[in-house]
DNA sequence: AGGGCTTCCCGA
DNA sequence: CGGGAAGCCCTC
């Protein structure tokens, strides 16, 4: 018996499978998709088995397998399959496809042996009459006696509840062992009482869906913000378990929707298994166990939730679809969606995208009836959507009102005191601040890469963003030597501070990276605000999506205009769902909400749809601009980053590359550049781009391959093409 | 990826 | 001519 195994290295010259025997004391257990070691050249690496047949073709000699490595986990016949289309989808290859299916802990080069958590129990290792005896007569032990009483009640006990000394000489004596027993890191238990009654627009959605419970159909589900939408994915969850089959739900990232996650804990307890990035490595192992084992239902998770090998799926939810964080920004560049969509034609279910402020694809989807439309138009309860304000900043900045305007800070008094919580959003760009000398306009920059360096206020140190070069900040100029080095814009920080000056009584609490970065912190803040500790919640981004405070009454957006100004063809429809989800934050409960945008465009037309919650309006414009300059959805992008050590090789490839691509390119498609890439430099490697725009592919991707495979044994310039990128 | 083998370049 | 660096090629 032979088998084809692909090799563990993420090189495009190896990325292909070498054939191996299979020695006889093998031949039962190796079954596809396992990892095994084989010789190769002069070293002992890891593969996967792709293939296993009984007749070798080709006439070279071949090598035998030396072990199994894993025999309880490996890729099932889904997941090999998935890689194949991962690997056509974003000319990755097909290894690396399979190895960003996997946690840490089971990547094929991985080294070590266990992450299992052995948990100690002690247990009786004599006959009960053999104990009695012992306890008869062992008269002074009153702590070894005690212990032994114990364990004849309930036989098992943890070990690090247990007396040291009195256990030692007992294990001594043979009376009793230790045992190791593994243990999953994470258990939950389910709290009935949580189920709430859908309203009846609610219970038409959930039925519309699960009509097609059989069929690979995809809804877009567009509820606004505080209609329910997580409670009809827990009815879609709860029905598809009834008929025996298993959910995915994703979620764009942990810490967004920690409430979410949460509900779902106290519903499904540990029928649900949780997957994301904040989890250790061990917690992550066992939680890919339980569904591996098929001992959950329900898998809810961040991006790389969507490769967990759950069998027989029923349902794919896609919560907050237009979430750039669905797109995976390096290799393999996958979106989620697409792998959703993969796997509910794989197993024959429906996939749930849902959100507020559905992204402009998934919307022109909708109208063309590709995907079904669902709308959810009505808040739950009495509650309705908050009434927004538009505040222009430009007069406050004369009045020297930098950070709050008069408006917002009395709106701010007025809801403090009437006991409510306020909400403030800083929009942030990036995410640190830059240095700059007031002097001479000197910026410090990183010496590989075209950027400049930011200010990392806890440890006072600049850094670079992209090769993580470091150097301490220090406010004399290297440039004019005056002590003129200032951080501009305008940090959280900076906001609570000012806060503290003028609402000295309240009590503030910021989340931002800096204090939510230790495990667990995120959560316990949440928890102390849902719980009435805290009066003013400052935050970037992360309080936008998902939180449902029913006291928070005010939302405040600092500068809502900041995220306007990125140079993307995104930023339009980035602002709309952002600053949408965020008013989606106020007035959630019984009480009515209200919402302040302070801005230096008070006309701009994004804000202009915000303030009238006109999610169609936004839509219909940002249409005709995409329509006008021929950006998706209109037409579909190709990023292709051509990138080397040396400049002008750099710059002579890609002129190349763009004569290559035009020969095969046919009538509709629009090629530009080759422009440098922003940034130009990163890690001493300068960058080059192209830009492809398409309607219709017409044997682009073939082309986009073959032009992939040139490159293969090209050692000075690298290739790297994003289908579909979600920047440019 | 990583190692062995070949080729290239230059010195006194 | 010789040695070290650089390029090339192969791995079942």
């Amino acid at each position: 018996m032979f088998a084809d195994v692909l090799v563990q290295f993420k090189v495009k010259s190896l990325d292909h499978t070498f054939t191996y025997h299979i020695p006889s004391h093998l031949e039962d257990s190796l079954e596809l998709g396992m990892k095994v070691r084989v010789p190769f050249g002069n070293q002992v690496i890891n593969g996967f088995v792709l293939r296993i047949y009984r007749e070798k073709k080709m006439e070279v000699e071949v090598k035998d397998i030396l072990e199994v490595i894993t025999k309880e986990l490996k890729l099932n016949e889904e997941l090999l399959a998935l890689g194949k289309y991962i690997k056509e989808l974003t000319l990755c290859t097909l290894i690396s496809a399979y190895q960003t299916m996997l946690p840490s802990s089971l990547k094929i080069n991985n080294k070590k042996e266990s992450y299992e958590q052995k948990i100690s129990y002690i247990s009786l290792n004599k006959e009960l009459e053999e104990i009695d005896a012992f306890i008869e007569q062992n008269k002074r032990g009153k702590k070894q006696n005690e212990l032994l009483e114990e364990l004849k009640r309930g036989r098992l006990l943890k070990k690090e509840i247990v007396n040291k000394s009195s256990l030692q000489k007992l294990i001594e004596l043979g009376l009793v062992r230790e045992e190791k027993e593994s243990q999953y890191r994470i258990w939950q238990e389910r709290d009935e009482t949580l189920k709430k009654e859908l309203t009846e627009a609610q219970e038409k959605i959930k039925n519309a869906i699960m009509e097609k419970k059989e069929e690979e159909s995809t809804f877009l589900l567009h509820g606004i913000t505080g209609s329910g939408k997580t409670e009809i994915y827990m009815q879609l969850c709860e029905e598809t378990i009834q008929n025996g089959k298993n959910v995915i739900l994703l979620v764009p990232e942990i810490s967004l929707t920690t409430q979410i996650v949460r509900r779902f804990y106290k519903r499904f307890g540990n029928d649900v298994a949780i997957f994301h990035s904040s989890l250790s490595e061990g917690e992550k192992y066992d939680e890919y166990q339980k569904i591996y084992r098929e001992e959950v239902h329900i898998v809810v998770g961040t991006r790389s939730a969507i490769f967990t090998p759950l069998k027989n799926i029923g349902l794919i939810v896609i919560d907050e679809e237009h979430s750039s964080n669905y797109k995976q920004e390096n290799n393999p560049r996958y979106h989620a969606i697409d792998i959703a969509k993969w796997r509910s034609h794989y197993h024959k279910c429906p996939l749930v995208l849902g959100s507020a402020t559905p992204s402009l694809e998934s919307m022109a989807r909708a109208l063309k009836g590709v995907y079904t439309y669902l709308p959810l138009n009505k808040r739950i309860g009495k509650s309705e959507l908050p009434m927004i304000q538009i505040v222009d900043m430009a007069p406050e900045f004369k009045k020297r009102n930098l950070v709050l305007s008069d408006e917002l800070q009395m709106e701010i008094m007025q809801t403090l005191e009437r006991g409510e919580q306020v909400m403030l959003l800083l929009n942030r760009r990036g995410f640190s601040t830059i240095v700059t000398c007031q002097s001479c306009g000197y910026t410090y920059k990183c010496p590989y890469c075209d950027i400049t360096l930011t200010l990392h206020n806890t440890s006072n140190h600049l850094r670079c963003h992209y090769c993580g070069y470091t150097k301490i900040n220090s406010d004399t100029c290297p440039e004019c030597g005056e002590k003129a080095i200032r951080d501009f814009g305008l940090g959280t920080q900076k906001v609570e501070s000012t806060l503290k000056e003028l609402y000295p009584s309240y009590r503030i609490v910021r989340m931002d990276a800096d204090t939510t970065s230790r495990k667990g912190s995120h959560e316990k803040m949440i928890s102390a605000i849902e719980k009435g500790e805290y009066d003013i919640i400052i935050g970037t981004q992360m309080i936008s999506k998902g939180l449902d405070f029913p006291k928070v009454t005010l939302v405040g957006v600092v500068n809502a205009d900041e995220s306007l100004n990125i140079p993307d063809f995104r930023s339009g429809e980035n602002t709309f769902s952002l600053l949408s989800q965020v008013s989606g934050r106020a007035g959630r409960g019984e009480l009515k909400g209200r919402v302040i945008l302070q801005t230096f465009n008070p006309d701009n037309k994004t804000l202009q749809y915000v303030l009238r919650h006109d999610y169609m309006g936004n839509y219909q414009y940002e249409m005709e601009l995409r329509k006008k300059l021929k950006y998706p959805p209109y037409y579909f992008l190709v990023s292709i980053k051509i990138m080397s050590k040396e400049y002008e090789r750099a710059s002579k490839e890609a002129t190349k590359v763009v004569q290559f691509l035009k020969k095969g390119l046919k009538g509709n498609m629009i090629l530009l550049g080759p422009t440098t890439a922003s940034p130009f430099r990163i890690n001493s490697i300068y960058r080059f781009q192209i830009i492809i725009k398409y309607r219709v592919d017409e044997g682009l991707k073939q082309n986009l391959a073959s032009l992939d495979e040139q490159y293969i044994n090209v050692r000075d310039v690298h290739l790297e093409i994003d289908i579909h990128p979600s920047r440019i």
